[in-house]
DNA sequence: GTATGTGAAGAGGTTCACAGCA
DNA sequence: TGCTGTGAACCTCTTCACATAC
């Protein structure tokens, strides 16, 4: 079955996947079936066969995955060997957390510049990196960055989504709740925070509900997503 | 087709279309066709008219759909009239972003109580909230509270949850990055940054990559979710 | 004429069952 | 025997085309 196309579904699994190999792997696990691990994570064992089988053949039947090979696989896949240079856009509140939130190291990611609109903050020093002027931005393509996290008020964020294309970023994750445009060729995905609480309640149906959803509908399979 | 389930993906869609109702409404228009709409929130026309169809007809054919019609409606859908009371449990970095953001009033969302585990926290003041012992989480249950939002590490976060489902909430938004158990009933969205992060360099296959990622992947619809 | 709502066709993803290999 | 990899069946969601309503 080598060489289809791998589901973006299955993409969205991967780092999933990913995560709970480390944690094993941490804990010594140097092989592993998919039965066990599928437990692990929390999803089908036959799910992660199928998304494994769309990159070739990684497994020992009757034995199970070497960790470490699988690790390394996935890592191609998702493109993360060699690791990645990222910059962030705002350092309030969200943008402090990014810069402060360690976990991204374990997926390769390297976060090299902050910057920031605000005077008071500009040249001030943060996690070890030095707040830089955000009208400053396209002085970036210098460096080897290729991917931007966007944590500033809505209001400015395609600006700001205009200054991390034309530096050359070619994915940002951003966080402002608005919708941004940006060329075919570079990838955005965006995190809105009240929008995906927005959706909770649908699943929570209370007394104050009387609507027609039916309580069974929270029980829907949606691939592990949630 | 009315009474007939509404699917998980629509779901996922209706805090979007609302959100653009909300700008157009905003705008003052008070009456908009599915084209315009679509164009505006940057998603298809017929896929906004199925979206809706789901739950009983709202437009009329030849001039389009009412916005405060259509607006009170999609509330209903998603059970987000009258209101939900949320707590937040960690107000480290992340949780003062929350805290700060201003977007979750116009879904109906109300913070009104913060936890930490900080004794420097604790009593202080923020946002209009006096921050709470996290021991004393339990004590929530006089009040109406449904949601709760999980922003503490991960070693916390289980035992958070359970907290909080003991205290009666019954969705949970979780920003650690790790997988928590809760009680069926109860329903949990997670939001792992640094597992999305790491699916963006997937869709922009660089010099670096030399895996068999076409380009042209990135292309693929997959319903205006990213 | 214009725009909706929907049956039907088409994609895409999930689940199953089992052949094949260690 | 145990576990993988995968075709096939199944299911869900998307896209289309058009009858219907204003």
């Amino acid at each position: 079955m080598r060489y289809r196309k791998i589901p973006d579904e299955t993409v969205r699994r991967l780092p999933v996947y990913l995560r709970g190999i480390r944690l094993l792997s941490a804990q010594g696990q140097d092989s592993i079936c998919s039965k066990a691990l599928a437990d692990f994570i929390g999803v089908n064992a036959w799910q992660i066969r199928k998304d494994l089988s769309y990159f070739g053949e990684l497994g020992k039947p009757g034995v199970g995955y070497a960790v470490s090979k699988l690790e390394r696989q996935i890592r191609k896949v998702l493109n993360l060997e060699g690791g990645h240079n990222v910059v962030l856009v705002g350092v309030g509140n969200l943008g402090s957390a990014v810069l402060a939130f360690g976990g991204f190291a374990q997926y390769g990611f390297n976060i090299v510049a902050a910057f920031d609109s605000d005077p008071r903050k500009i040249g001030k020093k943060k996690c070890h990196l030095i707040i830089e002027d955000v009208t400053k931005l396209s002085r970036l393509k210098t460096k080897d960055v290729d991917l931007g996290i966007i944590a500033v008020p809505g209001e400015a964020a395609q600006e700001i989504a205009d200054g991390l294309v034309s530096a050359g970023v070619r994915g940002i994750l951003n966080f402002a709740p608005v919708r941004i445009n940006v060329p075919k060729k570079v990838k955005i995905i965006t995190i809105d925070i009240a929008m995906v609480l927005a959706r909770l309640p649908y699943y929570i149906p209370s007394a104050k509900n009387n609507s027609s959803n039916d309580v069974g509908i929270a029980a829907t399979a949606n691939g592990g997503r949630d």
